[in-house]
DNA sequence: AATGAATGAGTATTCATTCAT
DNA sequence: TATGAATGAATACTCATTCAT
């Protein structure tokens, strides 16, 4: 009796209702930020569907309207925090002080380290969840979205450093960089902590793209 | 994660008893063998106590006799991957057929995307708990013992190439590969199967590595 | 995370483990028998799980290393009921007094109304189950199985009794006595405790079998 | 049957407002037509209140302006159902070819199977639940209903066949043919396609009405 | 009269872990 | 040392019903 039948598993990620009216959308969001917070105060086991519902004071019937299941909710969580840093980075991007290759590439690695450095009790509780997510469309797009938006931070700065195939560029070192977030957050403090971190990125990926072509 | 009390969590993560006996050692490798079948087969998520002990041959109660927890059978799992995979890469590092600084590199590049594209289900399954497990000693030993491996093998190649903190660059290229294969592994098939892969890869590393030093 | 894969949901109406040994034999039929008792104090929507395990003194985890659903202890006490009626059945056939064809009848009917009589609490709350498990086996070998005893039994009294389709009529002749005995059971005592009641039935399955065929 | 405060449970059972105007009619009616499309095409499981008032194109408050509980809903379906069935066998008994007793029983009997054979899935669905709810007024009426007519019936034919309790005869006769009705739509096809059923039915209505008194 | 968002009690089931034998 | 029966806390999710608008 547990189980629906008419109802694929795929169909539980996504939202139930699109939240059209106000109310709706401010029930999603109440439910989502009660998620995000739990999450970074007690990690992904103390988060309880349960429990969201009571954070963000509303029914668990009222949540369920809302998401489909609690993995749908660790997904918006995701989501929404992938959009924010999707648009906070191509803000930043816009507004650079320094309009060099170098310049550019170094802020922006600043700033992406500062980020995981601020909200790292949400990235400890999140990260391994994308990883479980991973093969979910949305979250896959993030990846993507990240690595096409720096494949085109790259296309502005001439021939000399693009590479022969832009988006797998921005593929790796969107990957890279996460990766190296990731472990360092995940680490503990003391790696997320050094100063050089960042630049060492940086360094990372400026070599990366100004290597000297061997084939 | 249930009910343990008066018993420290870090307690729970290390073997029970030292496997000194030839039996003993016996069964903790078929326990974590078992485990490591079926996170191949079913996932974390098909991973339970019961059935370890079901598929090892082994009641529950001697599993429990040799890991103080099914957290600790995981930490064996992948603590045996990370310590095949670096005996292995050691092995592979000291028989390079090109001994140049970019050759090596190269080869060990392509040599451990490989690993990840012939295990891939394996690391499916272990990769998001890799993530969980981080903060644990045993795993946080492992990317700092590849690090240091890669900070060693680096070592060998003259000051031209010498990173001024070898550990932290180290630290970031595991990261690096690592963040760029588990995105890949999970992003489905398509991107671990690019060739281009591996080469891209040993190029941020070497472009990493040989970057003028702008300090 | 609510339905476990690979266990088809007929799977879940068989018991999980044979009862082999004493204990698990006694553990099956604690659970069994609170099973009943709940149901026949507090009707279906009464039984729960947790009351089930709670009323047997067992934790709710036994039971459900004995059976894999609810619905399963549903039918094990059907089952039993069904088994119990087929023994005692047969018993009391034995031991007629009056081994006339219509003796036998309305000996047989009178001993079948007083049974549901006796057990009227037990049959109200089982009765809808046995038409909702109906199509599950061992609840269709049921009728079939006092069909194949009523034909029997019949077949003992020479040809002019001898039905052409002996199956057939055990058949009818069971479900008949049940469809009578249900609705009087669920329609309230009056019926059930008029005590010309199994003299009719008597009276139906006589007239079936000793009527002039007309083909 | 959820947290109902302060109204009993037999209120609950019929329709909550008598519908008067026409709208409110139509609104009963396709609620009810709704109720038992949902019943026909995934069962007694399937049947949601919400399901209901979104198939009906009503909206759940709506459904409750009309219906007291999802009970009632169902109730009414095997009401209306109970009711169609009285209606019809009371034409089809006007104009029986066949005036005498035993051609009037056959074809009343055939009729009657064939009513099950047609409408089976809706049977299927309705059976255990007119069992469940059996204890409810409406329903016994149904069966006493029928039994009655069937009385009435009988009453046509001479005092030769005239039962000492025609009420009594009726309602067996009603109770009996729908007992072997149910367990043959709930056996599966096998039985209920069987040609002969129908004509052993009968059989067994006139043996039983036939035979000679032994008191 | 109608709406449909909100409610929340209720329930089946899982699974890591213990401990008597 | 080994066994495996027993434990029970923990949790996701459903759905009949209400009531403010």
């Amino acid at each position: 009796m547990a189980n629906v039948p008419g109802r694929s598993n795929k169909e539980r990620v996504r939202s139930r209702k699109a939240p059209s009216q106000d109310r709706s959308r401010d029930t999603v969001a109440v439910i989502r930020t009660a998620a995000k917070q739990i999450l970074e105060e007690k990690g992904f086991d103390g988060l309880t569907t349960n429990l969201i519902a009571e954070v963000a004071g509303v029914s668990i019937g009222s949540l369920y309207q809302y998401f489909p299941s609690k993995e749908a909710i660790v997904g918006a969580v995701i989501e929404q925090r992938a959009n924010e840093t999707i648009r906070a980075l191509w803000e930043f991007a816009q507004n650079l002080p320094d309009n060099s290759f170098e310049g550019a590439i170094t802020a922006v690695t600043r700033w992406y380290v500062e980020r995981y450095r601020t909200d790292r009790a949400l990235y400890r509780a999140i990260l391994p969840e994308i990883e479980r997510l991973e093969r979910t469309e949305f979250v896959r797009e993030r990846t993507a979205k990240i690595g096409e938006m720096i494949a085109l931070g790259i296309g502005g700065f001439g021939d000399e450093i693009a590479p022969s195939d832009p988006e797998l560029a921005g593929f790796l070192i969107a990957a890279a960089a996460e990766g190296v977030l990731a472990r360092a957050v995940l680490a503990g403090d003391d790696v997320l902590d050094r100063p050089e971190l960042a630049d060492e990125l940086a360094a990372m990926v400026i070599g990366y793209l100004t290597r000297r072509r061997t084939g």
